[in-house]
DNA sequence: CTCTTGCTCAACCAACTGGTTGAGAAAGGA
DNA sequence: TCCTTTCTCAACCAGTTGGTTGAGCAAGAG
């Protein structure tokens, strides 16, 4: 379950509403560390640290470019969180549906669904 | 934004495993807290804490049945998540296919050099 | 070479988190 | 009525997190 570990630890990372910034910034772009922590009232080591946590995830890389650090940003983790998130929402969502098919079948034996059962799909 | 705190809060909510592992049995149908904390090597408490969070950020909602308080999960709020996260991951992934095409019609023939490196802010 | 810029590392601190145990509330069953 | 079940609250503890300051490295500028 190394997958479950990423995904903690993503999830972890954009729990931070200034390291959500920083991602939605690199989004339109790449940028500097020091382009990064320019509008925040905050040190740049505090910015660097978390650029540093999204890196560990994998949500940013950084190359070099001579003093500086651009970092840029890998989307393809965020997709990671989507996959996710969709699968239990949809699977909620396709459950609620068949509430109408459910309540229908409760009316003939009162048939009581408290304990859960195998997961769907 | 006031969002901006719900974001966050569940975020780091679904940052544990755990809560992600009860979200994913809720998907399912319906569980009690003790239901749900049976699997789990814990103590009542511990995932009733766990529920707690999930209530606070309006992933879950409880309702009474006697003594048991039996969980519902809201679906509705991971919309919230998978709209973010969407947003940028698709705003990206635009800039990346924009920079194929400049790279593509640089390799054809001169034509506008659009910016590959948006300087944020 | 020295100076400045851009960034990271190290140590430290306050606050939060996830776990524990113990006590107790709420509600049905004996 | 008292007992049992189900769950939450309170206090506490260890580990993590986000911030700070100070030091130091890497690389272009003078």
């Amino acid at each position: 379950m190394a997958d479950d570990d990423q995904l903690s630890r993503v999830f972890a990372a954009l729990a931070d509403p200034t390291r959500r910034d920083i991602v939605a910034r690199l989004a339109a772009g790449d940028a500097t560390v020091g382009d990064l922590a320019a509008p925040y009232d905050v040190s740049v080591q505090a910015v660097s640290k978390h650029i540093r946590v999204l890196t560990d995830v994998g949500l940013v890389s950084q190359t070099r470019d001579a003093q500086r650090r651009p970092c840029h940003l890998e989307a393809d983790v965020l997709d990671l969180m989507t996959a996710w998130i969709e699968r239990y929402r949809r699977q909620a969502q396709a459950r609620y549906e068949r509430l109408d098919d459910v309540l229908a079948e409760m009316g003939e034996d009162g048939h009581d669904p408290r304990r859960s059962r195998g997961a769907a799909s």
